[in-house]
DNA sequence: AATGAATGAGACTTCATTCAT
DNA sequence: TATGAATGAAGTCTCATTCAT
């Protein structure tokens, strides 16, 4: 716990998420990170353990600002429908309007760092969390407006047509506009909405 | 005027598979892969010319394998909802039953080795491609069934939703079974189709 | 167990010790070891798993050599004091003669690498071993030419002085000569011997 | 015009003491030699120029403490055996029941830091003189009770037995007691004095 | 054609030392 | 004077690739 210097730690941070999104883990030495933060290489050592440690502490950060970015606006007293569209258009907008964040999450979900059990913790611990929005729209007594189906398939059919959109967005197939992300919304409110006909 | 041994050529890209898959790119020497296959390390760089043409090119072979399983036993004359549902059991089947093809996919889409620029073109070809089977059925006379949106946009509500589901279930966060595929099918059409009321 | 080539095994085990007794084992880099073998960095761990490997592996070798020097010519149907002194000339000679191997092994015993332990395992062992020369020679029926005391006295009378005069000797303040090794030899017998009078 | 605070520089060496026979001087950092010592890294350099020039300085004052304890108590009146006794039993129990400064030295005398040097110095200086408590026992005129050999022989046969039995007290190979002690000396005591019998 | 020993660039990390505060 | 954050040289080790056999 050194680190006097809150504005070279952030500068570590950034240049890390920057070549981290852009590279990969594997392909961003310390000491191109260092350079780019303007540091030298053995600073960065000063405010994190390990390349592992730093890794850990971005995603802790990125996700933490994701968190944030969700709920932002949400009223508890509109529709689950609305709610739930709101809640997947911030999401959207977030990654959107951060592609190196959402390139960075990608790649920290998909490592085979023996990270996944991260996320298994995670998904376990958040699986019944109420402070986890989309948990709250999914058990509350609202539920009756939303299909009968294991928490993971709603948040498969929920957030699994976002990050394939924003993937094909990042790669440049796509142009997302704001119809486009309203759509995208209401795609996913359709797969797991309860609906009267057949 | 390489590969007189076809055999050998499959031995490696086998080792690729499972040691790409179980330990990811950068934790899979040339020589473990090499021994793997029972093959010499020079061997391999006579049948591929780059530890990244090995990646390229087991990618085909992946994808290709997976392309067939996706249209096995649809029939065209069936209808559309029926085929789409066909089609995306066949897919979230074969990812199931294939972990190795699934995590490499994931590893290699997610990689940011430039890769993505591969899977761009080959998107940016298929999409119009009346081979691929899920573009015929977006694009022919039942397309008035389907909602008239992007054809990303539909791409990413009736994948996006197996992918997920995938991961979670290679994870160990749930048990896939038949119905819950079912499930997962309905849902990816629910989020794609027409609707006659609200 | 790769190492076809037997010749740089031992090209890079000479290098070792002359640059580990000459430097010690922190200030005699891999890369100048393997320069000094002729060899590049990446050969020396074809052969040596680790830098603590060779280490040990050295030891091994050199520990082996000592052996066998120490033993050289003793003649079993001699008095316990003619080979006693044999056997101590032995060992003061192949060190006098040796003096990378000395400095070697007096680094290796002295280390703070927990190497310590390797030694108290060998001595724990050994210390009833009869292939061992100085405890035939303590243990057996002569034992009555003997002091009766603790095997590690015994010990520390017989090579303490030893290792103390080959110390100066290799800080050149001593030159060692034959009759200086004999006085020696004799000095370490008449620490240990019974004796008649007062 | 260092050193204002004596206290500060006992503290700085105490630490080293500690760290160094813990861990050798090569794993004993800086930082944490400064932590231990409750000082500021940056300090250590103010007290002495260099970590090669701790090193000496804490030899220098190891030493000095050891030198004092050796002629504790010793009588010239007393007979030469019992000088000689007196001063082994000294000797010895100072560095058992010193384990650090034991180490210490050691390491310091075995390093090959060009350290050997400074001990060649001081041996040379020390041959002749008559503040060396041994060295008097051996010139003088009770000279005539010790066998007639060099110096650095006389040495070895005294000192190297106590340093090769401390070194297996401290691997804790024996538990040394005031008996074994007595035995030891004695033992050096036979080692080095003439006899009248065969 | 097949092999696998050899190689060295380059990755991560440590730590003695400096210097601005 | 005292501090400790900053630094970068240097160390150990890995691994994609080559090339002599």
């Amino acid at each position: 716990m050194p680190s006097i210097d809150e504005n070279k730690r952030k500068a570590i941070l950034k240049a890390a998420l920057e070549l981290f999104s852009e590279y990969g883990f594997h392909n961003a030495p310390m000491a191109r990170l260092a350079d780019q933060a303007n540091v030298g290489v053995g600073s960065v050592y000063r405010y994190f353990k390990d390349k592992n440690t730093l890794i850990e502490t971005l995603y802790e950060e990125v996700d933490e600002a994701l968190q944030m970015a969700i709920i932002d606006g949400v009223d508890p007293t509109h529709s689950t429908r609305k709610q739930f569209l709101h809640l997947i258009i911030n999401l959207t907008c977030f990654l959107k309007d951060h592609p190196h964040e959402f390139k960075f999450l990608e790649q920290y979900y998909h490592s085979p760092f023996g990270i996944e059990k991260k996320r298994e913790k995670l998904l376990l611990e958040k699986i019944s969390d109420r402070q986890n929005p989309f948990m709250k729209l999914f058990f509350e007594g609202s539920r009756k407006e939303i299909k009968s189906l294991p928490v993971p398939l709603l948040h498969a059919l929920a957030f699994g047509p976002v990050l394939f959109l924003l993937r094909d967005a990042m790669a440049g197939l796509v142009k997302l506009d704001e119809a486009m992300i309203i759509q995208l919304a209401d795609g996913c409110w359709d797969a797991i909405r309860n609906r009267v006909d057949s």
